[in-house]
DNA sequence: TTAAAAATTGCAACCGATTGCAATTTTTTT
DNA sequence: AAAAAAATTGCAATCGGTTGCAATTTTTAA
């Protein structure tokens, strides 16, 4: 409570002597400064409590050193390890983060990058929300040379460099699996197929069943958002199916436990009545009973790519331009839900 | 790419033929400008492509519409839950959020503390790593004046102010709850005692137990890190204990989660043999099986709260120092996982 | 010992927005 | 119509650090 005055280069030189020119070169330790008054520079900083002005710097550099990030959700055991990922490389190479989230909301998810915008951040990275359509909010990054760099949800058409899954395998993986258990009535639970990664996963789906022969029924297809109210409500939809689905893909773990749970209350036996394959190998997914075959992809790593893509390109080692798309390893992990048929390993 | 120079506010000035204090003035509706001339101001800066620049503004007015937050770890439903809350109360009172976590590391917690202090945030909102001792790393805060508000991780001794619920209420009332469903010898798996949490939830279960005629047991108590590994560690310790435990207060649900499976997939029935409350009434608690029995507490509301708090100080409205300690409701739901006798509701 | 090269340091002009106070213009009052 | 009050607008300094270029000092070479 005893707002003492800030200190400045300027106090510092002043106490040494010196020009605030040479003080502020001291201070980033540039070598056309003679060794020993650097020393003596960091040490009366020390010494008088110096803080660094984040703003007077990025006011005359023009840059920030900060990156900002977009998530469609902060309750995401995925996106939080995307955010681990990126926090990793960013620390390392000495930039900040501000992370904002859209709560799968559009406009909140345009609100987000008009500020960190307004925040001059040197770069972005971005997973779009549900209903995201075009990247038209993110095209004051493109007007100002800010590089954007998209992860997971991602707008497919776009000239963009993006860090994605094969989700189209992943779909296909999961559909063929559960045909290869003998299933023949598979239920797709999934969000709207607007946004690529629900799109790529249901063509999986799709052409999983053609390719095996079976008539792709657009009634066992569910469609909505993912949510644990969704979860229910699609077990309550698979119940009233006649004849009982046999398998169910469910692109999301949380749903999936919840809809499967849902299912058991009302006597359906997993795998035995309806195999099940959820997706994103969430922590939730080895916890239910039975555990869940599930899709793994590499949050941390993503996030790792990402960030690194984007700071080499900040730093002018690599253009993020001539990497238009990475795609990162996926795979299927099968566990008892979705095991009708005994397995020797 | 291609990085058009930045509009100024001596743009608009000139376009319009004022002076930039007045085109500073009218951009902010400050009411000494005329309207129509303010109107003018702003319809040019959008023609322009004018964008507020926030270092300039924060250099000059020595504030940064900006608050940290510092969090233990961002995996984790209740810390997410703050988040949204803080999130909501910030951005309708106009300000900006930098998130920072510490991976429940004392280094990384003094880190962020320090980043953001070099930030300039105008306040602060802390929850502290499993190891953190002292508030030696918020020192610079208090010199500078800058308010700071920890929330659920407080240093308890310490004269800040803290929004948290009452941990010793919840150990007592999960401890007492786990007696009264006719457990004797209650497990206790908790974190490190040195954090107020956990200690106070141990105190609470060691007064429910004394309250109740039961010895306590040290070997009883199970501390660690509330991993995922802890879970199955802790179960396998249970299994060994002679003769076998009839309760366990595990103070994370995700924790208890893993446990309660371990020890189901080595025969236990839960809860006729081992009854289980958790903590943090977590989604995942409502998966498990049996619904796991646990404490709730509404971290949207703290975080709410917290945020409430600290901007109504910044503004000048109340004044921090007054409010010491903030409890928030918590409450104990019961589940089947602790049920070890009928009850009619 | 002197000239040339290298190493140090300082000058001064930015970067953009804000704001106390003065100046000017407009409106109201007498 | 003149004086006083109110409404607008502008002047100019300020926030603190950065950096191209010039000036000075030191070191090395001749």
């Amino acid at each position: 409570m005893k707002p003492k005055k800030e200190v400045t280069i300027y106090d510092i030189a002043q106490k040494l002597d010196l020009s605030s020119a040479t003080v502020s070169r001291g201070l980033q330790d540039n070598p056309a400064i003679n060794k020993n008054t650097r020393k003596k520079i960091q040490d009366a900083a020390k010494e008088l409590g110096y803080r660094h002005n984040t703003f007077a710097s990025s006011l005359r550099k023009q840059k920030t050193n900060t990156i900002g990030v977009i998530v469609h959700e902060l309750k995401s055991n995925f996106i939080t390890s995307v955010l681990a990922g990126i926090e990793k490389v960013a620390t390392e190479a000495g930039y900040d983060l501000i992370i904002a989230h859209s709560s799968e909301s559009f406009e909140k998810e345009a609100a987000n990058a008009l500020n960190l915008f307004h925040k001059r951040v040197d770069g972005l990275i971005a997973s779009l929300a549900f209903d995201t359509k075009g990247l038209d909010h993110y095209q004051h990054y493109e007007e100002k040379g800010i590089p954007v760099i998209f992860f997971d949800r991602v707008e497919e058409k776009s000239e963009t460099t993006k860090v994605i899954i094969d989700n189209y395998k992943c779909g296909y993986q999961a559909t063929k699996h559960l045909i290869e258990q003998g299933c023949k009535r598979i239920v797709l639970v999934t969000a709207s197929l607007k946004r690529n990664v629900y799109a790529q996963r249901h063509k999986g789906y799709t052409d999983a069943l053609f390719d095996n022969g079976i008539t792709y029924d657009k009634d066992k297809v569910l469609i909505k958002d993912l949510s644990e109210q969704f979860g229910v409500e699609a077990a309550l939809q698979i119940l009233k199916m006649k004849p009982l689905p046999d398998g169910a893909f469910i692109t999301n773990d949380f749903t999936a436990a919840v809809c499967m749970q849902t299912l058991k209350e009302h006597g359906v036996q997993i795998p035995a009545d309806i195999a099940i394959v959820g997706f994103n190998n969430d922590p939730i997914s080895k916890i239910v009973e039975p555990q869940m075959t599930t899709i793994d992809y590499p949050g941390i790593d993503m996030g790792e790519i990402a960030a690194r893509n984007l700071i080499n390109h900040l730093k002018g080692i690599t253009n993020i331009s001539n990497t238009q798309t990475i795609v990162v390893r996926s795979e299927l992990i099968i566990r008892k839900s979705s095991l009708k048929k005994k397995v020797l390993i």
